[in-house]
Formats: C-alpha cells, sequence, structure tokens
DNA sequence: GCTATTTTGTCAAGCAACTTGACTAATAAC
DNA sequence: GTTATTAGTCAAGTTGCTTGACAAAATAGC
C-alpha cells in the first residue's frame, strides 16, 4: 500500500519550472481499480482463499459458470495457452476447478468450477458486496450510483472491441 | 486484451439455479483501471519507450520530479526495498533515472530523472491526454467530468490512509 | 566520547507469473 | 487420404517480485 508524498528538495534546482502535474482521470482509474482489486483479494484471503491472487482474479473472471475451454480462457484474458493451463494446473491442484472432456471435440477438454469452485465464488460475492457498502460510505448512494453508470457505459462502448462480459 | 463471452453449454446442467451473476462496480472499475494502464503501456511502447512497462508505471508513478530515495520509492509502492532496488537498476541501465549522493545522509542516494527521463515522462502526459481524449468520446463531456469528480472524491477519502498524491 | 541499535542501501537466492519454442493428438479441408 | 489447422501439453527461459544476510552510516543512551 502506497503512501503519502514527502519529498527531499530539488538539490539543483533543475526541476524547476517543469510543466505542472496534472490530474490525470486514468491515473486515479488505475488506482481506484487496483485498490478495488486489493481489497477483493485481500477478503478473499482472510476468508481462507489462500490460493486466489492476481492471476487467478483476471482468469476466474473470464470463467463462466458453466464452464468454457482453456482456449477460450486464453482469448479472453489475453495469456498465452501455456499461461493459462500453468494457472489452470494450480486451480485443479487446488480444487477449485476441473478439466472433463469436451464432449464435442477429443483434443478439447472443459475447464469447470467444482463445487469447493462454486462455493469460492459464492464468498467472492459477498465480499464485493462488502467493498461495494464501503465504497458507498466514502462516495454517497447517488455518486456510487452514478460511477456505476459510468463504467457501464464505458464497457459497452469497448464491448465491440472486446472486454470479458462479466465476472464470473 | 479480452475478447467476448461464447460459452459452451452446461452439460451436467449442474449450474442451473446458481445465483444470478451481479453486476460488481468494483470489476468494472478494476477493468476500467487496467484498460487505462494499458493503452498507456501501448502508447509509451510505441512512442519508443520500450523499457516503460507495468511495474515501471507503479514505480515512476511514485517518483517526484524533484527525486526522492529508494526507501520512500519501496514505502509509497509498497514494494520491498530490494525489489524497487532492481527496478531502478534497470531504469538506470535504461538511462531513465540516475542515483545522486544525499548531501543530507551518506548511506542514502536519491534517484531523480535524467534529461532522457523527463522527455519520457514529458511524452507520457501527452499520451495521457490523447487517451483521456478517446474516453471522452466514447463517455461524452458531461460523464468525462463527473468521472474525474468521483474518482478524485474517492482519492480524497483514501488519503488519510496512503496513496500516491500523483503521477509523474 | 563510545558502545548498541536502527536505518539505508546492497548482494544473493528463490518463487510466481508469465513468455516462446517444440511436440502430440484430434479435427477439418481438399 | 494426404495435408493443414486446432487444442492442449511439455520444457526452458525471462521478469517482477519475495525473504534472508550483510556493510556502512546515522542515532540513542549513557
Amino acid at each position: 500500500m502506497v503512501k503519502q508524498l514527502d519529498d527531499s528538495g530539488d538539490p539543483d534546482g533543475r526541476t524547476v519550472g517543469a510543466p505542472p502535474l496534472l490530474d490525470h482521470v486514468g491515473w486515479r482509474l488505475w488506482q481506484a481499480g487496483r485498490l478495488w482489486i486489493d481489497l477483493f483479494i485481500a477478503g478473499m484471503q482472510e476468508a481462507g482463499h489462500g490460493w486466489f491472487g492476481l492471476a487467478q482474479a483476471n482468469l476466474l473472471g473470464c470463467l463462466p459458470r458453466t464452464g468454457t475451454r482453456q482456449g477460450v480462457l486464453a482469448e479472453r484474458t489475453g495469456l498465452s495457452k501455456q499461461a493459462v493451463q500453468q494457472l489452470v494446473d494450480d486451480l485443479v491442484a487446488a480444487g477449485i476447478v476441473e478439466r472433463i472432456p469436451d464432449p464435442a471435440d477429443k483434443r478439447a477438454r472443459i475447464v469447470r468450477y467444482t463445487d469447493a469452485g462454486l462455493a469460492a465464488m459464492a464468498d467472492g460475492n459477498r465480499i464485493k458486496l462488502a467493498i461495494e457498502a464501503q465504497f458507498a460510505e466514502q462516495l454517497g448512494a447517488r455518486d456510487l450510483a452514478r460511477l456505476k453508470e459510468i463504467l457501464a457505459k464505458l464497457a459497452q462502448a469497448r464491448a465491440g472491441s472486446g472486454w470479458p462480459a462479466d465476472s464470473p
């Protein structure tokens, strides 16, 4: 977690007159997003899901409850299929997902949540709501609603060029 | 980059009746943030700054134009001091920052942008504005302004518990 | 002043999360 | 029926982090 600014001086005065620091929406957006996911991961860890990290969040965010193929996961996450395989290997070892044969294609296998995995995702939903409540406290209900609306609009605008449609 | 959903079915019908997918602000926030930083990094790469990646963004986002100590960078980024050192090593090798002795403490050294580094950050500012324009097109000026306002409010609420105050 | 403790940065080794390259087995194209 | 493509796997290497051990300088207690 990041701390406050407390600069040492400008010994040479070399940066005096440098362009002023801009207020970047994007930068704030990134930090807010990281804050949220950090809180979410911390919540999952506290809930006993020690296997859950950033990479897992990214992957499982692209895995629908109905399961899907590994290759599809690779496409959606933007990772190489090898990376996905390693992550799925670990999740299988942790008992969160399982690989079942795809009846439609004997080469392929479908990655699907186990019951333990589904239970973990249910925990995840509770944690998401808890964090949302925290945000609501800081922003007020109206601004939170506006934020939702704006982010939905942004996601919609991007839908054509590719996003994951939703969380697990 | 992530793609659209196109699920395989639900062979066992095992997940039928599962809780409906919630619309999570936080999830969207995270994705929007990642989208922004991805665009920013891609922009920097295209501008010829091949050394610039996520880790560098994170680090340099905590490095003020006036420079600061390595240990301070570690605190602000939330990384270990060893991690910061390695990243700074690489940035020194790339000619982006330099380590100068701290006149106030002979153990310490101040990490500061080189001229090349300052030039790169100036490129960064241009890229940020370009992405902002793109967002403005998708959201409209009013919603972009609202988004700015809300994120500022959120950052303010967090200020006590520690954020980086601004980008470089 | 002088010792004991803490702080600042560094070296070294190791783990997690990726990457590219090479390969097998099943499918699809012709 | 051969050829080309696709789905997943195995192996090795890179990057971005971690913890542990350490030297040099600063600070605290007396």
